[in-house]
DNA sequence: TCGTCTATTTATAACGG
DNA sequence: TCCGTTATAAATAGACG
């Protein structure tokens, strides 16, 4: 190889084991080349230096990962292949649930049930209508609550507003024209307040239904509604 | 390299090839070698043949495996990574749905209704109000058509029989007991072929459900009727 | 299809700028 | 540290058995 014959053996100065990578390293990828046109061959040369460093050569008809599959492939060694398996199994259960769940909800969205029985037909109406009572008491206690809220919402209001009225009252008696502006508004708001229960939940709901539109719809609720 | 220079250009003889393979390989892994000893490097060499055979060769202090994660580590060209990131996604995703429809279900199970605001609620209400005339619509139709069907069977018995008891009649005069025996039947089978259809829904309906725990339980209406 | 032998080419260690 | 040069070892194409 050069002037006088070498021993293979690790070169203990740093500098010239580098010097000698470097040289070594390009014969090596010479030497690859040649063989990838001569002989037709696809080659994957990954080398490290002792400093860490990563050099490579590939075949130009082909990459690395081609080769080092053919390479699992051959030893049997890929520890991947389990693994996505097992991620393209679970992704099926999961796509065939799906699939399951959203018959169910066609089916009680009353879609889809020419494939039930009889008795399967009884016990989904049952269920259904048991359900519907779920839905409907709970929309009672809702509107129940809330308008227990707007009661206290407005109580409050009312205070604040004849604390106000206090105020003006004893700071400017000379005034009259605001505080009856102010006494009007008092008493309406008295009014709202104490209103029946029931004719207070006639009032809001249309107030709230024509803001429904801006509300995000719920699942397909929004689109049987329509 | 040996008897006149040699071009390097694909070796056209494919025996040639394999020698000129088969030579250059083997010099190829001494280099790999040295470079290894001499250099303190990790190499790892993988050559595939124009046969499409594997030959191999990597430093005895380490793996293919390890030199090949380096190469990704460095390149950034993990082709696994962003395979394996999506296929996670999908997973995410479907599970969310899943959830979600999980949720509708209950929803419309009647449960988990603390966070529907009143105007979803009156949506959902409605919705299974129509759903459930779905369902008793379609109960309506299967009973109908199933009971047309038992009467056509029945019809049919009704026929075979009437014709056999005929025939039987016309063979054979002087066997008056097993005509009475057949006539037997015969009439009970008109007296439940032409019975009410109200009525025979109800007889029918008892049979029916005693099969109930042998069918599939569809969805979680097995479990809501129990 | 092999291994072995050589005439040559190639690779490269050591050195010098 | 990075060229180029050179003497020499190694690699190897082609031949032969």
């Amino acid at each position: 190889m050069g002037r006088g014959k070498i021993e293979i053996k690790r070169i203990e100065n740093s500098t010239n084991r580098q010097v000698t990578y470097s040289k070594r390293r390009a014969g090596i990828v010479k030497k690859a080349k040649e063989l990838t046109v001569l002989c037709d061959a696809q080659v994957s040369l990954l080398m490290v230096s002792s400093t860490d460093k990563l050099h490579e050569y590939v075949s130009p008809t082909t990459t690395h990962k081609t080769v080092y599959d053919k390479y699992q492939q051959e030893s049997g060694s890929d520890l991947w292949q389990p693994h996505y398996e097992k991620m393209q199994g679970t992704l099926k259960k999961l796509k065939e649930t799906n699939n399951k769940l959203r018959k169910e909800i066609r089916q009680r969205n009353g879609e889809d049930l020419d494939e039930l029985s009889f008795q399967q037909l009884c016990g989904l109406e049952q269920n259904m209508e048991k359900s519907v009572e779920c839905v409907r008491n709970r929309k009672f206690h809702v509107i129940t609550t809330s308008s227990d809220t707007f009661k206290k919402k407005i109580k409050n209001h009312e205070e604040t507003q004849s604390s106000l009225l206090r105020e003006f009252e004893e700071r400017d008696a000379d005034f009259r024209f605001p505080s009856l502006d102010y006494e009007g508004d008092y008493q309406s708001n008295i009014g709202f307040a104490n209103g029946n229960p029931q004719i207070f939940a006639f009032r809001v709901q249309p107030k709230l239904q024509s803001n429904l539109q801006d509300e995000e719809p719920y699942g397909s609720y929004g689109l049987s509604l329509a």
